[in-house]
DNA sequence: CCTCCACAGGAAGCGCAGGAGT
DNA sequence: ACTCCTGCGCTTCCTGTGGAGG
């Protein structure tokens, strides 16, 4: 019995239940966010018992445990016999229009209800109308809440929506890491937005151990891990970020290289290799999920700073920042050598704002020193790497097309 | 001082996908 | 099957801006 899923299938020697480990795994309880969850229970307490509840505005760094806070509560509330509450979440990176978030709204409850064909002012109207038609309590939760394109225009809508309904109400449950955010909001919705506000502190690296703790002993085999890799884990994120995902990702990395260099147990040496590569791995993953003009943007950003740009003959800085022309003239370059179309000017600034949003590069003004009125670009992750991760997705797309296009010339090799 | 540079970013409008109404 | 309508990604056109160059 060997076949090329036997190593595979095998039963892990580290993991018990991988997910566990997954930032996304949410436990039956969230270690030293009690007071976060109070507040959070509180202000939703009104819409329980058909009130309007007040809306709640929450804010924290990645990996504060906002988002598993807002989903443990929600888990909870839909526990309870009540039937008028209803709750929509939603995640902004994907609902990211002021109709994409109604209709989403709408689909939730009302599954026959089509995405397309209606416009704004219908699917208005229509979730008014079920709202009012048995006084609904209505809860939306809009996770990564500043990704909204039309921000001011969607929570107008809403608040709008509940002067308008006679019997029922909306309650608006914002999520952001985006400390900005509040001055780029127009005043009006400021004050709706904000009625409560709460904010999610980093962890220190006792809470991250206490948290990887709970991990381990849910997702990892007993004896596999020792207290000092996982030290070693929560010190390093708790250094950086006090970001949980963080400190998660590093110790399921951990994990990985332990089971697949077959040793029986993950030390301080695993954490240590993992760690190198975690936080950057986030960035890759994002980056490898780009959308393609976006990708090839990334790519001219990261082939330029290899090359160093016109910026470091210049001044021959420490850091090599790029012209914004330069960037778009390499990027039209590299779309026109794929036999691609490239994007407008235009789109390209829109591009480079929305990769600055993601944090993938930050940008400057140009000020003295420099002709004209431009944006310096710099990379926030080293530049080799991300051309290699666009790289390997670009090899990638190219082999699933060369076989979609012409499945028939595989004859030459093999 | 004015003019030019090298863009930034708003406004308007266009073509398309795809559902509703007929 | 067709027309109508809407949102979305995108282009085209435009005005604004901060410093360099003459």
């Amino acid at each position: 019995m060997t076949g090329p899923f036997d190593e595979l299938l095998k039963e892990s020697a580290i993991f018990a239940r991988r997910d566990c480990l997954s930032p996304h795994f949410i436990p039956d309880s969230l270690l030293f966010r009690d007071e976060q969850i109070a507040n959070i229970v509180k202000a939703l307490t009104p819409s329980l018992r058909g009130e309007r509840g007040r809306n709640l505005f929450i804010y924290g760094k990645t990996g504060t445990g906002k988002t598993s806070c807002v989903r443990y509560v929600i888990e909870e509330v839909k526990k309870l016999p009540t039937v008028r509450s209803k709750i929509s979440y939603l995640n902004c990176r994907i609902y990211s229009s002021r109709y994409r978030v109604l209709s989403k709204i709408m689909n939730d409850h009302l599954p026959t209800y089509s995405k397309r064909g209606y416009g704004l002012v219908d699917i208005y109207e229509k979730l008014i109308s079920w709202i009012e038609e048995d006084g609904k309590v209505l809860m939306v939760v809009l996770d990564e809440i500043d990704l909204v394109k039309d921000l001011d225009d969607l929570v107008y809508t809403l608040t709008r929506a509940n002067s308008d309904i006679k019997n029922g109400s909306i309650t608006i449950v914002g999520i952001s890491n985006k400390i900005s955010m509040k001055e780029e909001l127009d005043p009006r919705s400021l004050s709706t937005l904000y009625e409560n506000e709460l904010v999610f502190p980093p962890y220190n690296s006792r809470e991250l151990l206490a948290i990887l703790e709970q991990r381990a002993s849910l997702g990892l085999k007993d004896g596999v891990y020792d207290r000092a890799a996982l030290g070693l884990a929560a010190a390093i994120a708790a250094k950086d970020s006090g970001d949980a995902r963080l400190a998660l990702k590093i110790l399921s990395g951990a994990a990985e290289i332990a089971e697949n260099e077959h040793r029986e147990k993950i030390t301080t040496a695993e954490v240590e290799k993992a760690s190198k590569s975690a936080e950057e791995e986030l960035a890759y993953e994002l980056i490898s999920t780009l959308p393609e003009h976006q990708r090839l943007v990334m790519y001219a950003i990261a082939t330029l700073t290899i090359q160093g740009g016109r910026y470091r003959k210049l001044a021959e800085g420490t850091e090599t920042y790029l012209f914004s022309g330069e960037v778009y003239d390499k990027y039209s370059a590299i779309a026109n050598s794929m036999a691609k179309q490239p994007k407008s000017s235009r789109w390209y600034r829109k591009y480079i704002s929305d990769l600055e949003m993601q944090g993938l590069i930050a940008t400057y003004e140009s000020g003295r020193g420099i002709r004209g009125h431009t944006k310096l670009i710099k990379l926030d992750y080293p530049a080799q790497r991300v051309k290699e991760t666009i790289e390997r997705g670009l090899f990638k797309e190219a082999e699933a097309n060369v076989q979609k296009e012409e499945p028939e010339n595989q004859e030459t090799e093999n």
